[in-house]
DNA sequence: TTTAGCACTCGAGGGAAAGGAGTGCTAAAG
DNA sequence: CTTTAGCACTCCTTTCCCTCGAGTGCTAAA
């Protein structure tokens, strides 16, 4: 069977009706949404096929239509309006991203949250995540004889610092020698190996060298882990209660512990891929077989990428939220581009 | 009236059962859980003195009773058995934290989510937000022309760096001097002091020292804000879905909100109160008046405590979740204390 | 191919009735 | 004065049945 012009028009006509009411569509209302030129009983013909090619579901029999996962596919594909945002919704979403910059991290959540009040679904945010993180430069700074700083610097141009404090006095004047020795030794080296070279050094060691060495080392290592860890932020869970679908609490609680206690099982972005839209049963996760999601990437810097996700019913105002989801992702990439802080850009040297 | 030893006896009865099974409590039950020394009809009539005197509730007339706030307060108070945690709770507790520490925030976070994980209820834990923090000390390191390092030391001896970017190059040399200028006039005085102080100092300097400075400075700043400022943290949000009191959405939306995007408004303890249990209506906060929360505090080294809080239905074991509680919350006192890290670890060196 | 007409289906909503847990009261017993 | 057995009563819960109406599918005619 072939799925002429007018099946498409009818199937978004009930694909935007359902997300707007969220209940069954009837050949009538379709009928009159298309302007009255064919009667409900031709509508109904087509519906029929329609179902019969998969695009469409029937609660029960005596029921309107539904759009299937099927539907819902082809209506992101070919039938929805790719909305632009207005230019007063470009305005709130720049507006919000005036804040100021802070440590990465906490920047990444707090995109989370706009995200999640620009569409009013619950949303999540994935930190980068680089694969061999290793340290770039070690710095101690004196504190005084029983503590140091410790500063470690990744090849990610992360800065982390910690006091450490020691059993036996460090002197002062000790730091810029095993500052040296660091820098020489546990540079540009991955964890395990720093463990193993720690102990290989170990014996040419006096103890009051070597305890302020591992500890900067155990510090790097968490360091190291941290970084290369993805962290997920997630936001606006309570949204979900919202959407009629999620009344029932079994179906909430899914979501609600995957949103919650389970999010790095959060669905990750396909590299290269500006935005994808997961449709109910294309998602992987069990507990969001029944609703949808759509994430974005952004840049941050040169060589990190951010994910921003958005999770709803299958139901969800697709068009709406992937316009606003994607400008302020592409804000995001422009923001970090052309600013300041965090990761410094190669940019133009005198 | 007066409230008798078996009055008493009752009221634990009705409010233990009901703690357990989540439905009324009858007459029948708790003659023989008292070991059948009376008949139900005498319960009865005791159970018709307990409503009069308002510790117990009768959700409709030919119903169980159930216990009321004030009976809960009275258990919680005079009736409920100091639960010791057994040995094998100690030992999962301590074991829970062993784990390797990083930064306090995340270990404060991580704190939250043992605690969720030991009662079974969604838990909170809040980060101090010391009053009036100021910088103890800057240190500034060359990285290449176009950037350096600002590491930032507290009065509460946290430490915090960041990558700066220039717009004019910078000399190795003259981060020394810099360094000094900003111990000398920008330490210990308060963030509004700080804006004033630059600007004072502003006329003095080219713009190749003012800038950089100005971005210490602004670092500076945001470290003291968010040092300031109480961080709160969230776990087992999903677990309110397991009790029944909350399968009405309409509760369970008001109490996930608040666990999710209203964080700031849980509950905090009174100064110099190792334990607190608020129940129902005791709570300020609308969305708690059907809910209950125990909160705790622990010592973070010698000047700062830290607040770690349980939300349940008002029907929580209180008994169960206190001891858990309080051991966990002196437990990480001791932690704290002897331990590593923040303040870092004394271990074995070979 | 489209349309009007019509019987049919099925869920939602609203009592009514049955079932049962638990009470309150009374009157007798301790 | 307290306790207890007995019993009518209350009221929630569950179940069943009925009605109502939206919407369908099919048929036959345009």
């Amino acid at each position: 069977m072939e799925l002429t012009a007018r099946k498409k028009e009818i199937l978004k006509v009930v694909t935007e009706r359902y997300i707007d009411a969220a209940e069954p569509v009837g050949s009538k209302y379709i009928a009159q949404a298309m302007g009255g030129s064919v009667s409900s009983a031709t509508i109904r013909n087509e519906l029929a096929d329609l179902v019969e090619m998969g695009y469409l579901e029937q609660p029960h029999t005596s029921a309107g239509r539904i759009p299937s996962p099927k539907g819902y596919r082809l209506y992101v594909n070919e039938l929805m309006e790719r909305r632009q945002v207005s230019d007063q919704e470009a305005a709130e979403i720049n507006s919000a991203l005036q804040g100021k910059m802070q440590e990465l991290d906490s920047v990444i959540a707090q995109a989370g949250q706009m995200v999640s009040s620009i569409v009013n679904y619950p949303a999540y945010a994935v930190t980068a995540g680089k694969n061999s993180v290793t340290v770039r430069r070690y710095d101690l700074l004196p504190v005084d004889a029983m503590s140091f700083i410790a500063v470690v610097m990744t090849d990610d141009s992360r800065v982390k610092s910690q006091l450490l404090r020691t059993e036996l006095p460090v002197e002062a004047e000790q730091l810029p020698a095993l500052a040296n020795l660091l820098n020489t030794h546990f540079t540009g080296i991955h964890t395990e190996e720093l463990g193993s070279k720690l102990m290989a050094l170990a014996p040419q060691l006096g103890a009051e060298l070597f305890m302020p060495l591992s500890q900067t080392i155990e510090f790097a290592t968490a360091v190291i882990d941290n970084s290369e860890r993805s962290h997920v932020f997630t936001t606006g869970q309570s949204q979900i209660f919202r959407q009629p679908e999620f009344q029932d609490l079994t179906k909430a609680d899914g979501l609600m512990s995957l949103l919650t206690d389970q999010k790095s099982q959060l669905p990750v972005l396909d590299a290269n891929t500006p935005m994808q839209i997961l449709i109910g049963p294309e998602n992987v996760n069990e507990a969001l077989k029944d609703a949808s999601v759509v994430v974005a990437s952004y840049d941050i810097g040169d060589n990190m990428r951010g994910l921003i996700g958005v999770v709803g019913p299958t139901r969800m105002d697709y068009a709406t939220v992937a316009a606003r989801l994607s400008y302020f992702a592409e804000s995001l990439t422009k923001m970090f581009g052309k600013n300041n802080q965090l990761p410094p850009k190669e940019d133009d040297i005198p």
